[in-house]
RNA sequence: GGAGAGGUGGCAGAGUGGUAAUGCAACAGCCUGCUAAGCUGUCAACGAGCAAUCGUUGCCAGGGUUCGAGUCCCUGUCUCUCCGCCA
């Protein structure tokens, strides 16, 4: 949710910087947050006024009664109501104003940082960086479905049974892999100084709010209705929320988090390759890493962690590409992600494996996420986050890499993980 | 699941209809050989103003009664204690 103070202030160059770089028209959202502001502002002037009269009758009231002057009393009382009247009026129509006003501010998106390169849709995306993937090209490796299959390693039928597409059973080696590649993120992850968080994998409504999967998002999350709670579709909605409602002191940041968890994401509307073997799943495991910094440092920031999940593709092995992605392809909340893609030998195509972002105050003005720095001055903390890494895919792109006739291989930084070093 | 008690500032904790006590912590200033102590001040959101400052709102949430609600009434919600069940 973009800061009103920041739309006042420079509605115009928000409405073209938005259209120029997401290629989205949001001038009438805009344009009605600021005319709604200009009232509702008018409104609390003139309700305060109101509000102050009342409250200096109603103590001049009490004095009168303590002294035994009822009859006085009785007549403050009676300008009282008419003035009763017009609070509740301006009241209501203060509260109408307020609603609209955030209504509207949680259909914009945010606004992208200027590095971001326009464009519509992924094909815009900037490639920062490839490994050059000719030497995999022709090779007709195997793809992982039928890899897991032939070594008994993942069975999607089996999650059927139990559950249903997109819920794959993990099996002996598998499933040690599996834990292994978890471990090993943690691990590294520790080493760089993020605190480790084993997080709740349901979420409250607030909590869903907070973070901004709600309500853009709402049809995306699994939504236990019962007891109105939500599976969370990533770690970033329950380890960001830790800080909702905050007044962090400066000196404790940056904060930094890693957590594994589940991941439970409804993905209505896929269907065919897509889908297929691990390439989306309605539950995977991922480990996530989150901070909290001073606006200043954010950007900083972000690139520490893109450097930083590079290295752990880099150590499992694997073929990647680094990507910038477009206006067109930036999500709601974000000013400037960047994608890791791993390629996929078997497929022969690019799978996203983490996507990392900053996303400056979007989501910490919804949270309320807030900072005292030595002046005593209060403001809103940045926030980000990245995959660090989703497992499905890495698991995709590793078996089909290091697949040979004989079996498949077990990248080095693994093997004491996993206790063996061939499937 | 049953019964009971509760939700007040960073924390503790008083307040049963008339400006939200007090203690601790933290921060700033003053004072004092140093330290400690002491003294003074400091909550947040929103609005008005160039500013000093002023106003409004906020005692879990939402309604209601009243000139006036932390306090009374209704609904919801969460926490704690005991019992039951249970890994």
């Amino acid at each position: 949710m973009l800061p009103i103070q920041k739309i006042r202030a420079d509605k115009d160059l928000i409405i073209q910087k938005i259209f120029e770089i997401r290629k989205q028209d949001v001038s009438s959202q805009i344009n009605e947050v600021y005319n709604l502001d200009l009232k509702k502002r008018e409104t609390q002037t003139i309700l305060d006024e109101l509000s102050s009269r009342m409250n200096t009758l109603s103590s001049k009231i009490g004095l009168l009664y303590k002294n035994g002057d009822i009859e006085k009393a009785n007549i403050l009382k009676s300008e009282t109501s008419e003035l009763k009247e017009k609070i509740k009026d301006l009241k209501s129509s203060f509260i109408d104003s307020e609603n609209s006003i955030k209504e509207l501010l949680y259909q914009i998106p945010n606004l992208p940082h200027e590095s971001v390169p326009s464009g519509k849709s992924e094909s815009d995306n900037e490639i920062v960086y490839s490994t050059n993937i000719d030497e995999h090209k022709n090779q007709s490796l195997l793809p992982h479905w039928d890899l897991c299959n032939k070594y008994n390693l993942i069975d999607f039928e089996l999650g059927v049974k139990i559950t249903g597409a997109g819920f794959p059973v993990y099996i002996g080696k598998g499933a040690i892999l599996q834990r292994a590649l978890i471990q090993f993120f943690l691990n590294e992850a520790n080493k760089q100084g993020f605190q480790e968080l084993l997080v709740p994998h349901l979420v409250n409504e607030k909590s869903g709010y907070g973070t901004g999967q709600l309500p853009d998002k709402e049809g995306q999350m699994y939504h236990a209705t019962n007891d109105d709670l939500y599976l969370i579709p990533t770690a970033e909605v329950p380890i960001t929320n830790i800080y909702r409602d905050e007044i962090i002191e400066e000196d404790r940041l940056p904060i930094k988090h890693v957590g594994y968890t589940p991941c439970f994401r409804r993905e209505a509307g896929s269907y065919g390759k897509e889908v297929r073997g691990l390439n989306r799943l309605h539950q995977f495991d991922k480990v996530e890493i989150v901070q909290i910094t001073r606006p200043s440092e954010s950007y900083q920031t972000l690139e520490n962690m893109v450097s930083y999940v590079e290295t752990l593709i880099q150590k499992l092995e694997l073929p990647y590409r680094k990507l910038k992605l477009c206006g067109g392809d930036l999500g709601f909340t974000s000013a400037l992600t960047y994608d890791f893609e791993t390629y996929s030998v078997g497929q022969d195509k690019w799978l996203e494996v983490s996507s990392i972002s900053n996303f400056e105050t979007f989501q910490s003005n919804r949270l309320k996420l807030r900072y005292r720095n030595k002046n005593r001055e209060i403001n809103l903390a940045h926030t980000l986050n990245g995959s660090a890494l989703a497992l499905p895919r890495i698991m995709a792109s590793l078996l089909e890499l290091n697949q040979d006739n004989d079996g498949i291989r077990i990248p080095k930084v693994l093997q004491s993980y996993t206790g063996f070093d061939k499937i």
